[in-house]
RNA sequence: GGGUAGGUGCCCGAGUGGCUAAAGGGGGCAGACUGUAAAUCUGUUGGCUUACGCCUACGAUGGUUCGAAUCCAUCCCUGCCCA
């Protein structure tokens, strides 16, 4: 691998993923000589990641190829006690058995992005290895002590919680990550930790325990977070968080998010998320008018791929195109299968049936604003009935708005 | 522990006995326009019902009343101030 010798530090810079470095002089030096580990925390909360994750571990695949070696923690001793982050209220415990499940499927999608093969392959570690046999007095008494409070409520992360109210809990955070990072420091020669710029203040404090403790040298980078034009989140879609899971999230529906990105967010996500040289990524992104369409579909095709595997990204085009370019075939487009005793539906039903509206109302609605189409012939109807003769070669196609489509077999 | 302000629909937020499935905004969805874009304009946004209507919903549980998001009691939760 003719990549191996380059120097990460560059290779981040010019893909614009570093959002900010403790001790970037330092850091610089460091990746010349060295060959570190990096470590990337996941929480196994959920069986799948999401795209938050997407950037960082774009961030850790550059790492490895420039022959660093990735460290993935998953947060099982965290997870076991339930992370209360969330605003509203505590996410429920996961059982042993759910976490164990949750890293299986988590493993499978990083290894998208990091290699387990190899003289630099990636490991997996636990924090639940640590951090469940800690001894409350001992830890704050070693541990606690670094920590100013005062520094830590500056942080911006907690800054903003002061107005809803922070527990200790969450303060402990703080604590626990900076932990999981000077074990990994000490157990594995890990200097560095990477995550999202939301992470920053957590990192930071990781950093600086190890640097008080070992006075020796440790990173962190942060990677910008995926925004929208609207300096939202990306990666929302209708149905809530986009999954990198084809089961929660399918190809199809995968790629069209990605087809339907705004004008000026072509060129983060060409940037960003796909590994096509920049050369290209430039050219793509200063397409006008019309013409950006061919960047948004060699983004969505790339990052499909990616995620997916070609196959999967070809068909995903492929069904695209089909709809939108009017080749009309239905191949691969979501599809829900009815039984034959199912026929003579009536519209209203068969719409949530085949969860196009989620309930009569809601279809209802949709059919008197003209939102409905079957076949590409608008339904005005609400009482229409679905029968047998519609289905040709055993299969209807039902339209939402512009953009939304089922295939109705039997 | 004491004082005080609160908890309303996906989110923010008005409402302080009947006209309230609940103003307004945001978000979502659909229509027009477009490039499967953005911006803009329009409609719509609890569930069931062909409909009359019924059910569910203003933190929780009880109560007062012909009638409660609105009044009372108890409880739970949150903010702020004092200790």
């Amino acid at each position: 691998m003719s990549e191996k010798n380059m120097n990460i530090y560059d290779v981040l810079k010019e893909r614009e993923l570093i959002k900010q470095i403790a001790f970037e002089d330092e850091f610089k030096e460091m990746v010349k000589t060295e060959k570190t580990h990096v470590y990337l925390g996941i929480d196994p909360t959920a069986d799948s990641i999401h795209i938050g994750h997407f950037i960082p571990l774009m961030m850790m695949s550059y790492f490895q190829k420039c022959g660093h070696t990735p460290i993935i923690l998953i947060g099982g001793g965290t997870a076991l006690i339930g992370d209360p982050s969330g605003k509203t209220d505590m996410r429920k415990m996961l059982t042993p058995e759910d976490v164990s499940r949750n890293v299986q499927n988590i493993i499978k999608q990083v290894s998208r992005f990091v290699s387990f093969e190899g003289e630099n392959k990636a490991i997996i570690v636990n924090n639940s290895e640590w951090i469940l046999n800690l001894n409350y007095m001992d830890f704050i008494r070693t541990y606690g002590v670094h920590f100013n409070v005062n520094r830590m409520l500056s942080a911006e992360c907690y800054k903003q919680r002061m107005e809803k109210g922070l527990t200790f809990f969450e303060l402990n955070y703080m604590l626990m990550q900076s932990y999981d990072f000077l074990k990994l420091f000490e157990n594995e020669n890990c200097k560095v930790q990477i995550g999202g710029d939301d992470q920053w203040s957590n990192m930071l404090s990781g950093v600086e325990l190890i640097r008080k403790i070992h006075k020796n040298g440790s990173f962190c980078v942060t990677c910008p977070l995926l925004l929208n034009a609207e300096g939202k989140k990306m990666g929302k879609t209708v149905s809530g968080a986009l999954w990198l899971d084809a089961k929660k999230t399918s190809p199809y529906e995968f790629y069209q998010y990605w087809r339907n990105i705004q004008d000026s967010e072509v060129r983060d996500v060409l940037k960003m998320l796909t590994f096509l040289p920049m050369d290209e990524v430039n050219r793509l992104s200063s397409l006008e008018g019309e013409k950006i369409n061919e960047a948004k579909k060699i983004a969505a095709f790339e990052i499909t791929k990616l995620i997916h595997g070609e196959e999967a990204a070809l068909s995903a085009k492929k069904t695209s195109e089909n709809l939108f370019e009017n080749l009309n075939s239905s191949d691969n487009m979501p599809s829900e299968n009815l039984s034959s005793d199912e026929l003579d539906m009536q519209i209203l039903d068969l719409l949530v049936r085949i969860k196009i509206a989620p309930s009569k109302g809601q279809a209802k609605i949709l059919i008197e604003q003209g939102g409905i189409s079957i076949n590409d012939e608008k339904i005005t109807d609400i009482r229409y009935v679905v029968t047998k003769d519609l289905f040709k070669d055993n299969y209807i196609i039902v339209k939402k708005g512009k953009k939304t489509f089922v295939k109705v077999t039997i």
